[in-house]
DNA sequence: TAAATACATCCCGAAATCGAGATATTTATC
DNA sequence: GATAAATATCTCGATTTCGGGATGTATTTA
């Protein structure tokens, strides 16, 4: 086999990969979104609140960074959970241009429930690999990010 | 150690792949985005014109189940694409209720110049294994995917 | 200190996606 | 052959997300 048909060859691999990766993840997700949806949060707004209340009362400028939002787009998901009583926001004391989002005791509660119920079902879900090729799995994935992130 | 705190742990191990597979998708599909973008395509459009460059002719309801869209979307992706003239929509002789999306001469001439480039585009972002650690990531990769969409 | 620059948040209009349901056609059932 | 059920596409309104720019605040620079 020449050099040229080697590279096509990994080409496909590749792209295949990507495929497959888009394709696991949707499936993934899917099944993660049924379970958040019964609670009355979209993903993005469980996401959100599940960064506050693991984190700690943020900046809303980090929360975009963490979740991968634009920030026009924070303001929004803030504002509605914000309407729903589950974060508040909090002027910063010594930067007036920061503004907190902090967790309301209702919001606290509401994750108290949730958030076991959530990591138990995410559990259930991975259940595809034991506990050896999860640990590879995470290995691998994250050479693949870091990769990909430095290019 | 007892068996409570080993399930919590798989239950950490589990979110945290959750979350590095999120992640890592993340960082190449930024990097793919980049790729597709410039030629004023978004990824849905990309994507649909991929699967009919690719696999020929597609009836529009077909095209959602590739692609993982809703069909309101679809109308809406196929109807952009039309109005750039790489696709038109041709009625299935046989069964009025279905419309095929054919690509054009003008789409066949934009994937002929793009698509080896964007399969080389991926091949760098995913160039961070080597071709066993990608055979075995989709090997994994599907074990986990069948799972999640079998529960 | 004044001006320029950087930073954090928010507003607005546009784009993308969805869900529910309308319409048209085909297939199945009796 | 008539009616019901299934299928394919589309319409419409609502939701979510984005990009660009406006505003107010802090920091740096000249």
């Amino acid at each position: 086999m020449n050099d040229q048909t080697k590279l096509q060859q990994e080409e496909e691999l590749s792209l295949k990969l990507f495929i497959v990766l888009t394709r696991t993840l949707d499936a993934i997700e899917k099944r993660v979104l049924e379970d958040i949806k019964c609670l009355g949060l979209n993903p993005t707004e469980f996401a959100v609140l599940e960064l506050i209340y693991n984190k700690g009362d943020q900046p809303i400028q980090k929360i975009g960074e963490k979740v991968l939002i634009a920030s026009s787009s924070i303001t929004y998901v803030v504002d509605k959970l914000e309407k729903k009583n589950f974060i508040m926001r909090k002027p910063c004391p010594t930067d007036r241009r920061i503004t907190f989002a902090a967790i309301t005791s209702e919001g606290k509660d509401l994750m108290d429930d949730i958030f076991p119920k959530h990591k138990m079902a995410i559990q259930q879900i991975l259940a595809g690999l034991d506990t050896n090729e999860k640990e590879t799995m995470i290995q691998q994935l994250k050479k693949l990010g870091y990769y990909a992130k430095g290019i």
